[in-house]
DNA sequence: CCTATATTGTGACAATTGTCACAGGAAAAC
DNA sequence: GTTTTCCTGTGACAATTGTCACAATATAGG
């Protein structure tokens, strides 16, 4: 994570609050408005959209990351996805209308915020490409070797739409290499 | 875009260098490290990265858009991707050291980089999402209502890499519906 | 205007992946 | 410890997409 003073994230904590969520607990529903950005401490999150009935998980939040919806939280429009606790989890919320306030009274506390949003769209342009230039069985790969704790903590099922495969094709995937 | 300042404008183009490009040239090269972010005037700039010998895009930047590779230009890492003019182009490159420096002493303008840089994540995870909840027919569609111009701008060829299928599907997408 | 070059279209076939149905196993609830 | 319940594996087959080869068009250069 993007260094920043003891001062800094004593300012930031301020602004958040603590929550414990059981399994399978909603964090945002999809429709809803996003008013706050999320820290995973302990668990895990999963982002998922409502395609015809099924739902097609866009995102796993680890512990020591961050997640929201971006688009509804920046334009208050409703999100097109749910966030859901994967596992019992602890997170910390951060509020955004005071994330703003904190913005325009802490330059390190911007900075802070844009550096995590480079990281996160790294990640994001470099997830993306996967789909460009591997097959379903190179995609699986790939994870495997960038990001082998998914494949620990996420059911087969749940990743399937990750990868953008049939469990079916996964599971054969797995079995034959 | 953002909105911003008249001063800040200023003071953002005075650490950038206007360039004219003719169609094939290349701004960043695979392998080097990248130094600047880019915002295209007039033209657009193509993104690929090479796989095996074939050249897979990744981004297509239109006029009044910014581009750069942004992993590079935080950790000075070797480029992972090319980025070429698609027609002759006329762009600004903002020198990321300059930035830097303007970042920490103008708030404005750092501000300015995170709604950036929140507006390039979003459209981001939404290009991800397309890739997991559609089938290549249907991202082809989608495409088609939510960016026509590239559509209009891009050949056949090109926009099938940046849309993960052959060309010879897309070219029987086009005709079949 | 004509030719060279690049781009797009198409047929035939192979390979991959998806879908459906159900069996087997693991995990949770009681 | 047993019974649900959920998750994973698998066979059969359909549908989609990729690959290769080459024809047809379009575009750019002379």
């Amino acid at each position: 994570m993007s260094k920043i003073s003891d001062a800094g994230i004593a300012l930031l904590f301020s602004v958040a609050s603590v929550q414990n969520l059981v399994k399978g607990q909603v964090l945002l529903t999809q429709g809803a408005i996003c008013k706050t950005v999320v820290f995973v401490e302990k668990g895990y999150l999963r982002t998922f959209i409502n395609k015809d009935g099924l739902e097609i998980n866009t995102d796993f939040t680890l512990e020591g990351s961050f997640t929201t919806n971006l688009k509804s939280l920046r334009s208050g429009s409703a999100s097109d996805t749910t966030i859901q606790a994967g596992e019992s989890a602890t997170i910390y919320a951060f509020d955004k209308d005071r994330l703003l306030e904190l913005y325009a009274l802490s330059p390190e506390i911007e900075s802070f915020g844009r550096k995590l949003l480079e990281q996160l769209l790294i990640a994001q342009e470099e997830h993306s490409t996967v789909f460009k230039i591997y097959s379903p069985k190179e995609r699986y790969h790939y994870l495997q070797s960038t990001r082998p704790e998914l494949l620990q903590r996420i059911s087969l099922s749940q990743l399937a739409s990750y990868l953008g495969i049939a469990r079916e094709t996964l599971s054969r995937i797995r079995k034959n290499g």
